[in-house]
DNA sequence: AAATCTATACTACACTTGTAGCGTAATGAC
DNA sequence: GTCATTACGCTACAAGTGTAGTATAGATTT
């Protein structure tokens, strides 16, 4: 279960995004990444990563009196199901067809790369929709 | 204002998937198309037919006592917005990138092909998030 | 220690989405 | 002409989303 990433909103998507970028942060790091281009209210990115806790995306851990939140998938993982999901639904292509563009695009790292790869070729990481 | 086909549900966006491939259809025949796989009641279907009217997304044109619905952009010029979103809000790449994905693996005509290819070159469809 | 800042957990509230039912008028079958 | 179908325009209602505010308790500053 992958935590169904494509089931994020848009809104949930950008504190995700800032998570994947910057890893461990707390409520209030992850709104000063976040606060400049939505201008939300503190409160607002605190509901976000609460809700998102929920679904399963982020995961929260208390550190010395503080809650740090993390992804609960790596960034190539979460990709792999965004790239797969917006393929077959919307494009209604293969998945896989999508790799040789992000090698050559996309900002990931060799490894990230390699596993993202490795997971739209097997077939991994979402099941297709129907 | 191409009707920012991206705020579409994914319901939505089912129905619009029917009307991008038959054209102009009748509620009912809508639901036809899509009843079997997503199991909806008629009325559903055109619930949704009418909010995508309102959104825009959707043109409805009476015809001899029924209704009859198209998709308000043509399926070139909503890809074009789609991919775009994806590419720049998702993936964080250049949308041009995903062109020569889609002329491979997408089934589109080729003046289809062309059209997206230029919207997506033009930097055409949508203005960029943000 | 008093005043202030910050964190967390609740609560709030309007709008959207998923998913339909109902009442009424027009259409077609008998 | 009456009955069954169908279409259409409302209404409905729970769950999800955008977007916060508040109450309360611990930490920091002066």
């Amino acid at each position: 279960m992958t935590t169904d990433i494509h089931e994020l909103s848009r809104s949930e998507m950008e504190v995700l995004k800032v998570l994947w970028r910057h890893g461990r942060l707390s409520a209030r790091e992850v709104h000063g990444h976040v606060e400049p281009r939505r201008g939300w209210a503190l409160s607002t990115t605190r509901t976000l990563l609460e809700r998102m806790v929920r679904k399963g995306a982020v995961v929260r851990e208390p550190f010395h009196g503080v809650n740090l939140y993390a992804a609960a998938v790596s960034r190539p993982v979460g990709l792999a199901a965004l790239v797969r999901d917006f393929a077959e639904r919307i494009l209604e292509i293969d998945a896989a067809a999508v790799v040789p563009l992000l090698s050559r695009d996309a900002d990931l790292s060799d490894e990230e790369l390699a596993e993202l790869e490795r997971l739209l070729a097997a077939g991994d990481g979402e099941a297709p929709r129907d």
